[in-house]
DNA sequence: ACAAATTTTTAGTTTTGCCTAAATTTATTT
DNA sequence: AAATAAATTTAGGCAAAACTAAAAATTTGT
């Protein structure tokens, strides 16, 4: 598999979850920034190559075959990124880029190690799961910080977004992964929460709130 | 700069060593394993990025630029193979293929994080010398087990051949880096050398002792 | 010095992954 | 049920990096 049709085959896994029967050509065009006419190409290539079926005009679907590959791309990514941030003093906003190239990497015995080294870390720095070398997933539950009711608590596990935009202004109001808050009040208008991290009172807009995951207590 | 364009200059800027006054196409395309012709193509692009200069039928040579560069990707390959076995538990047989596509990451920080990891190591697995942030080379005198003479002694510091065949070799007779060995008899016929190595005795054919260099004591 | 051998370059193709423009199919309105 | 709009595919091309075959330049041998 070359690094372009790696990177299709992530496009398509993401986006599965989004289209449960079949990823239109122009979903795919969108997250993989280019033209729909070179999505339908490769969509042929790919189907050739039995890790994708598609019926003209009727999006494209993983082979068992794909999503094992998808899986295992999805695996590197995150463990070098949980690599870059554990021992490469990077931060959670700053290694995306890197495991994107990081990722493409051929060679079992590198990943194998790698995740020996990191101590078989169960996620990533954005809280999202390994996948382990079979492709199991282990989904932990969670719910968006704006789903909680005034009243409940919880532990921030992860997060939606994981543009550094977002990631930067969590760090701004000092949210991190592993930290409790307990919502003291929602405000009817816009929907923004009061929160308490730390002692503190913050308050986050409804769209920071609809990209913050939290493990209820 | 691409993956293939700092491949070709990593082959000129080693092979500049033996062809001090212009690498010859063939000598590039031998060590790329590709055709003359395609040589030819390449070091066209390659000097209109002002990488290298050539004259038609006369070879190629680095640019300071394409210096810089050339440098630049070998310290990026011997960190890699130098975490590679510093934590990964690659033997020193196993790294190059690896460190070859590692070598192409990009990313500045990476790469500096990296070196401070591992202590900022002074050379690779192999012995080899790597380059700091501004493309110094650390040289340190060394010579090869071939031309010690009966009595000397010297400690194993680097390997002229790093191929897999050799390494294995090496560590089938308990040779590596950093062990001491004194030369106790050297065969006229055929150049083989009889060497002591932890109160042991073992034969090294010419080819062997060719290829081990040593520091002497 | 000049013919022969070798090296290097040029010319013309191929494959991959992308593009634009046009054609086709499917979905949505009226 | 058409007509219109949107999505998708097809057709034709481009650039990178490789190739083969042929031409040109350089080097070597006599
Ligand atoms: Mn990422
Ligand atoms: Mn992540
Ligand atoms: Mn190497
Ligand atoms: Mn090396």
């Amino acid at each position: 598999m070359t690094l372009s049709e790696e990177n299709y085959l992530k496009a398509i896994y993401h986006l599965e979850k989004q289209y449960k029967e079949g990823v239109p050509t122009n979903a795919i065009a969108e997250e993989m920034e280019t033209k729909a006419s070179s999505v339908t190409d490769m969509i042929k290539k790919l189907s050739g190559k039995k890790v994708l079926t598609h019926k003209k005009y009727q999006g494209a679907r993983l082979t068992e075959k794909g999503l094992l590959h998808a899986k295992a791309v999805i695996r590197k990514h995150r463990l070098w990124e949980s690599f870059l941030v554990e021992k490469l003093n990077f931060k959670w906003d700053e290694v995306h880029e890197v495991a994107e190239q990081l990722e493409h990497i051929k060679s079992e015995k590198l990943i194998r190690e790698l995740d020996r080294f990191l101590g078989y870390p169960k996620t990533d720095p954005h809280g999202d799961p390994i996948p382990d070398e079979e492709g199991n997933i282990q989904v932990q539950e969670k719910e968006l910080l704006s789903q909680l009711e005034v009243g409940e608590r919880g532990i921030c596990v992860g997060v939606r977004d994981s543009s550094a935009a977002f990631l930067q202004y969590l760090d701004k109001y000092g949210i991190s992964l592993g930290k409790e808050l307990a919502v003291l009040h929602k405000e009817a208008y816009d929907e923004s929460m009061v929160v308490e991290l730390d002692g503190k009172k913050i308050t986050i807009s409804n769209q920071g709130a609809s990209n913050l995951y939290l493990k209820q207590k």
